[in-house]
DNA sequence: CGCGCGTCTTGATCTGTGTCAAAGATATAC
DNA sequence: GTATATCTTTGACACAGATCAAGACGCGCG
């Protein structure tokens, strides 16, 4: 039996990310509170399809936690990654019908989320939201573009290097140590996910991982567990010019 | 000497694209009264460079005529095309600082402009721009992360067919008739451009264009002019599936 | 008219990545 | 403990596209 469906309706959630980052950075806490009876949470298992493409999407969130990925797919099957959504980040594209692309829960994925209408109801009302989600909604087109220069131009190994450095600046609950330090973190992708991010095969992804591993440019621990000794080292294999940016 | 200068400061301007397009769709006409003092336009030769990446960019406009690019570039010269600004398409990043990428003079190009700082802060006294900035923004990160996959996943010849319907669709100036009948039109591009768009090389680029050529799926006079006898017959080169949406 | 310069085409060859295949890890179930 | 499934690594080989190189075309200008 899958889990895809509304696990709770709490009417208080102090720890929901969608308060403190994803809309409300400027509201008053009680700006939401008229959206309180419109939230409720979902959870989904690894693998799971959370909304498919062209599919009415009827709700707004945020990943509480685990990771969800949007995906392209053409017909013979092959598939892109398009974004990768850590916990805190938003989904949703209020004023749009459908969803534009698949969203897939690439590990365990709990949800947090508000029902459209309502959700753009109090957009209208409350003007810093709509000015907060510009704000989102741009850094989101940032690295979208920073991707494409990863998928246009970037050589395998400069991809995987670029992908280990976004993925270990990114989320801070994957940080173990500070920047200055060597840098250690699990990988929250299946190399099959990385290829399909990177636009590569599995295989290559593999041959390079394994390629930075003996060059001493990471350490691995079983599959996932990633040390950095020297994070500008990394750096300077993406091909990335000094400080990179915030990408994904 | 180069036109990079302010040509003119027209306190009306009826054809201005950011009025009914890029802006105003749902506002007052007088609404942008206000900006009209702080509207100017520039000139720029193919070539030129509107914008370095990094550098403060501290206006917001619209094309007028001509062809604009957003590029990233690597140390080592690798470029990336990441944006394709076409007539009455809008560019400039309310609320940030600098500019993300180069914003390069595709073709000679003419450019409606108003100092950011003014209508930043008519965003914040009229929701509705606000509003319609957050949907444009959105349509550029689809078309962005429909680009993720051309770029990603698609082959030399895919791309290329991708480039073309994208090119004759999104551009009604360009487009000589109607969807159902042949399409005729004028790239707007050097096969270089092409290249730097698809992350190819220009000789990939030409090889490509002359396979299709000789395939019957286009015909060319000169380098430029294009004729697409059966456009389904294009959109099936280019991978997508049937109508394709709006891209670029 | 011929010259020079940028754009484009085409050819020959090289190479990075994909493809196909098999076997090694690791985890979960029995 | 063994079995089964999933994920990962590694190898051998093929091919799409890059690279290097030479011309062809078009166009402005003397």
């Amino acid at each position: 039996m899958l889990k895809d469906d509304i696990v709770a309706v709490p009417h208080e959630c102090v720890d929901c990310p969608i308060r403190h980052r994803a809309v409300c950075a400027r509201c008053e806490p009680d700006e939401l509170a008229e959206l309180e009876e419109f939230k409720y949470y979902r959870s989904f298992e690894a693998g799971q399809t959370v909304v498919w493409s062209g599919d009415r999407m009827d709700f707004v969130g945020t990943v509480v936690s685990g990771i969800a990925s949007l995906t392209q797919t053409m017909e013979d099957g092959r598939t892109q990654m398009v974004g990768l959504l850590l916990p805190s980040d938003f989904v949703g594209r209020p004023g749009r019908e459908g969803a534009a692309y698949d969203v897939v829960a690439t590990t365990d994925l709990t949800m947090c989320c508000f029902r459209k209408k309502p959700f753009e109801t109090m957009m209208e009302t409350t003007p810093h939201i709509a000015q907060r989600l510009l704000e989102m909604t741009l850094d989101e087109l940032d690295a979208a573009r920073e991707w494409m220069l990863v998928l246009g131009r970037k050589t395998a190994r400069e991809k995987i290097a670029s992908l280990l450095s976004i993925v270990a600046r990114r989320d801070a609950t994957l940080r173990k140590v500070t920047m200055d330090g060597p840098l250690v973190f699990d990988l929250p992708l299946t190399r099959e996910a990385m290829a399909d991010y990177l636009g590569l095969t599995l295989e290559t992804v593999s041959r390079q991982i394994s390629a930075l591993k003996r060059d001493g440019i990471i350490h691995l621990e079983g599959k996932r567990h990633v040390t950095v000794p020297d994070i500008s080292v990394l750096m300077e294999e993406a091909g990335d010019d000094s400080d990179g940016g915030m990408l994904v």
